[in-house]
DNA sequence: GTTGACCCTGACCTCGGGTCAGGCCTCACA
DNA sequence: TGTGAGGCCTGACCCGAGGTCAGGGTCAAC
């Protein structure tokens, strides 16, 4: 009769699990030691491949090794209960990945990032439109931002971009302000856009239909500046253009909020 | 006009992470780091956000974040593959979860654990049969042992095991080998209990059809001496009524593996 | 002027193992 | 009877995607 038992690598193939594997389960005390060989090396008894294999199929099934060992230990009805748990958890990552596939589904829709198809049929309107291809990016953007920081209120943005869209005059009076970043911040031509601006918006009362929801708490009005001044930053002209509006607008008596 | 753009705090809050996670996308490179205030404090523009916002979508997607920064550097086109492909793998983790469900949902049914019906049948049979509960116990782990072991001889085992509970006088010998367990290892009946084991096997050649397959190669002889001699390392009597009866039969020309 | 909320960096922890380093042991073949 | 390949031993460090803790600075309000 030789020794008694088969080696760790043995064991290991047995149960479909690397070597490493069944030592991590040892340390963890999922698995006790089995006896040693005369030269040190572990031999594993049927008892012992038995409990492997049990803790394998749980590791395989996704129960936390720091469970499994309590778990196997139990009794019945508390192996019972505690395995439905694990399979609740389960469950709830399966809807989460479900949920994640769907998201990035979307995303993988071309470069249409992120939007509903409202938000994209105005996009490629303004590109009907004839505006310049950055101007639409950056409302692409704008409009990302709007949709991650204010969800809510996105529709009633697309609704207010809607309106001046089809307004001529402010179609035309925005592409000014466009072409206005590479002027001098204090270009007189400015002061002239801005009041015309001022003056369209209000005198077309649904063009300024949005703000009014996003006026009333501090956390609101951050909002409501990043994502109407997002870009602004870029073109120090586009910042002066649109204070002078917003000071305009103010002293007209609309609530525009402070950035 | 105050300090331009959001801290940290109400960029993590904006897109629904936490602050640790943008400083960890900030040290590997997924976000530029923004500029920072008089203090020291980190200021998030339009454009930053924007950004955090396409990370975490990614990241909430499952991408690693390692493939992250690439993916939104790059063109149209590669980003759309890569997406697909990141989908694919949700779309395969999925399936391995669903997978663990199943294996989970099978182990929670009671203490039935790991086995078919038909094995489970056969250890109902047992209980009938009135061999001890801790007898049944141990053929259910060798059977569970088996199935892991050679899952391609479960139903051959099975089949060997209703042929013998067929038989009274195989069911009366086993009872009494079960009782032996405390008996002294040298008590003459073991020999009896041996030879009487052994007549009964040769002389039904149905009792002894499973251990052919399993003789071929080395592995198999690990195996079958694993299987068939579950639980003998608790009682030495065991151990020795099982070797006379090895011996009785391959001197009557059946090839029985030694350990 | 103090309290509490927020921010900074840096170091260590998690989980389920993988990988490497350095050394001992066993087996098969010549 | 060597010798080379491969298996086993321990211990230490590594991964991803952050979490937690420690020790301190800053800011707004009361």
């Amino acid at each position: 009769m030789t020794t008694r038992g088969v080696t760790i690598g043995q064991a290991a193939a047995f149960a479909g699990v690397t070597i490493k594997t069944v030592r991590h389960y040892h340390q963890h005390g999922l698995l006790d030691e089995p006896h040693r060989d005369s030269s040190g090396y572990r031999r594993y008894g049927s008892a012992d491949l038995l409990r492997l294999i049990q803790v394998r199929t749980l590791a395989a099934a996704g129960v936390p090794l720091a469970e499994i060992g309590s778990l196997l230990d139990a009794d019945t009805e508390r192996f019972a209960a505690a395995l439905t748990d694990v399979e609740q958890r389960l469950t709830d990552r399966i809807a989460d990945l479900i949920a994640r596939r769907d998201t990035l589904r979307q995303l993988a829709d071309g470069d249409r990032l992120l939007l509903p198809d409202r938000a994209l049929a105005v996009l490629d309107r303004l590109t009907e439109l004839g505006f310049d291809p950055e101007y639409v990016a950056s409302k692409r953007e704008a409009l990302v931002l709007a949709r991650a920081l204010a969800p809510e209120f996105l529709d009633l943005f697309l609704t207010q971009l809607e309106h001046r869209l089809d307004d001529p005059e402010f179609v035309d009076l925005t592409k000014r302000a466009w072409d206005a970043r590479s002027w001098d911040p204090h270009d007189p031509r400015i002061d002239e856009l801005a009041s015309a601006l001022a003056d369209n918006l209000l005198a077309h009362h649904e063009h300024l239909a949005v703000p009014a929801g996003l006026r009333s708490q501090s956390d609101d009005v951050i909002r409501y500046g990043l994502i109407n001044h997002h870009r602004e930053d870029q073109a120090p002209t586009w910042t002066r253009l649109n204070a002078l509006v917003e000071a305009e607008l103010r002293s007209a008596g609309v609530p525009i909020p402070y950035q």
